[in-house]
DNA sequence: GTCTATACATAGATAGAC
DNA sequence: GTCTATCTATGTATAGAC
């Protein structure tokens, strides 16, 4: 199995790099131009909203709180979105887009049913570990968010989930996994992988890593799906 | 295996019934006195608050959305609470002490760590169905609470998992089961009680019932621990 | 017991100086 | 680009009539 380590070196996810996409992505919302110091203060705006908002929840933190926190008066924060709404599609689109992008391309990465469940379940743990206030937040606050937007996590929530459900189907119709239902399965296994990122305090506490919990989650899954 | 409906009989939960143990509770800091109108007012503000902070949390579940949602007017919601801080603490310890109860009770009304662990999964997901909003209610805003009250939430976690944990332990010193580890393996299961009632959405919309979601449970984790 | 009216604080957002 | 000062709306909570 992957290592977190090997995990984040063939990755190179970096906050900057992250960060760059947003602007490219948000360049026309933006009203600072100079990239060197957008990216370097979307990424204050970002690490700080997701900091307060996970203690207290989103709603609850104030435009005074995050001025605060990020060192940017009031007035520089609405040079970076034009409202609380917009800067948290912002978060919400860019951590979407990352997430999809590492699972299929581990999907894709290796060949049969077997091989490709492991890689899926391994790199949403990996993905959820080194995002976890990304991945925390985006499950938190989906159902306080505008219509639109909430509508836009659920389909994100059904595709990941599609992804592990359709690696199943394959793997019965090879003849390699029996199930009654693959869909449920996959409910299931998405619930495993959530409870990392949703509870980490708890195995950070009993000093569970990551690559610990991979292994009995693989585990648990091989040993319910594998004929 | 015991279905929905037996249960409900078992545990004689009326929702008046909880609303007197909340008046009984309380009675000091409720200033209506008349135990009819309380019980029935009580229902009214309790119901419209897990409704509309499941929809939007609560923290932006505003005091004039409750009056309007509860047909009290803000003067009279006042009579029942003396702050949105104390409304939730009054539902948070009136759901955990019937939890406490069912859970408790259905463990002791069996014998063997087999039986008890499947009393304990399906009791768990039952009175999670029975009380739906409440549940979801207390894991979404655990985190926004203040200090004191987040405490509590934290150790009703901690004890509804060591519950499985002490069955899982109890059993495998009996040889009934074999774990490596049965804290990891409890938290793991209580990942997928949670799940139905974080994601019922998903699972109405997929006709799955909660009886087949407990028979695949019970299947997963006996599975997983049974020699 | 419940209502209406209102006090007071704090929220999001913007204008204009620098 | 960023700041301070400020506008307006909305929040919680209460007072006093009925």
């Amino acid at each position: 199995m992957q290592t977190l380590a090997e995990f984040k070196n063939l990755i190179h996810l970096s906050k900057r790099q992250i960060c760059e996409e947003i602007f490219s992505e948000n360049a026309d919302k933006i009203k600072v131009k100079k990239p060197e110091r957008v990216v370097k203060n979307l990424a204050k705006i970002f690490d700080a909203t997701l900091s307060i908002s996970n203690a207290k929840g989103f709603q609850a933190m104030s435009l005074r709180d995050l001025s605060e926190a990020s060192g940017l008066s009031m007035g520089a924060l609405y040079s970076y979105f034009t409202s609380k709404d917009e800067l948290v599609h912002m978060i919400q689109e860019q951590g979407r887009r990352v997430t999809t992008r590492v699972l299929t391309e581990h999907i894709e990465a290796v060949q049969g049913a077997l091989e490709q469940l492991r890689a899926v379940i391994v790199a949403h743990l990996y993905i959820s570990e080194v995002l976890q206030p990304w991945f925390y937040f985006s499950y938190m606050e989906a159902k306080n968010l505008p219509k639109k937007q909430r509508k836009e996590a659920i389909v994100s929530e059904l595709g990941t989930e599609k992804l592990i459900s359709d690696i199943l189907i394959q793997g019965q119709t090879q003849g390699i996994f029996r199930l009654t239902d693959p869909e449920l399965s996959a409910a299931l296994v998405k619930a495993l992988l959530q409870d990392w990122y949703l509870k980490r305090w708890k195995y950070r506490s009993r000093d569970i890593s990551v690559e610990t919990y991979a292994g009995t989650v693989l585990e648990w899954v091989e040993r319910f799906v594998l004929v």
